[in-house]
DNA sequence: GCCAACGTTGGC
DNA sequence: GCCAACGTTGGC
């Protein structure tokens, strides 16, 4: 099963909104770039992945589930972009910072990494063993 | 708040 | 279809 890794910056979207939002999720939209429209749709329900907070915090802190998958996202005038559903499953123990991945030579090719801007990004099962890790889970 | 990196737009 | 200019993102 494969592993995404959700950006978001906490003045827009934040950990403790998606929580709020219980079982029922929310739709994750506002995507405008092809590769992350790629990775949404290549999303199916049940797989996982990180939260992260960009800008404030740099962390990853929380772990969402795809609950609905690909839909188009009426919000987008020009009709190209879609987004899915997801709800949060439960937080990190710990928040696991950038600084901290950047230090753990096994995520040096994560593309958090090497490509802070996209916003919605596959994750490796290495990798997320790992960050599961370092985050107490 | 600055700046580098990237994506998108628009003129040719 | 190429490429320069511009806007946006996100780390610092």
């Amino acid at each position: 099963m494969a592993h995404w890794l959700y950006k978001s910056e906490p003045s827009v979207w934040s950990w403790d909104h998606q929580v709020a939002e219980g079982a029922k999720g929310t739709f994750w939209n506002g995507v405008r770039n092809h590769v992350a429209k790629q990775n949404l749709m290549a999303m199916k329900k049940g797989e996982r992945g990180f939260f992260y907070h960009s800008n404030e915090g740099k962390a990853v802190v929380g772990i969402v589930e795809v609950i609905k998958e690909y839909y188009p996202d009426h919000t987008d005038e020009t009709g190209k972009f879609g987004m899915v559903d997801i709800k949060a499953v439960k937080p990190l123990k710990r928040p696991v910072t950038l600084d901290e991945i950047k230090a753990e030579p096994k995520l040096k090719d994560m593309i958090l990494v090497n490509n802070s801007r996209l916003s919605v990004q596959p994750v490796t099962d290495t990798e997320w063993g790992l960050i599961c890790k370092m985050g107490g889970l």
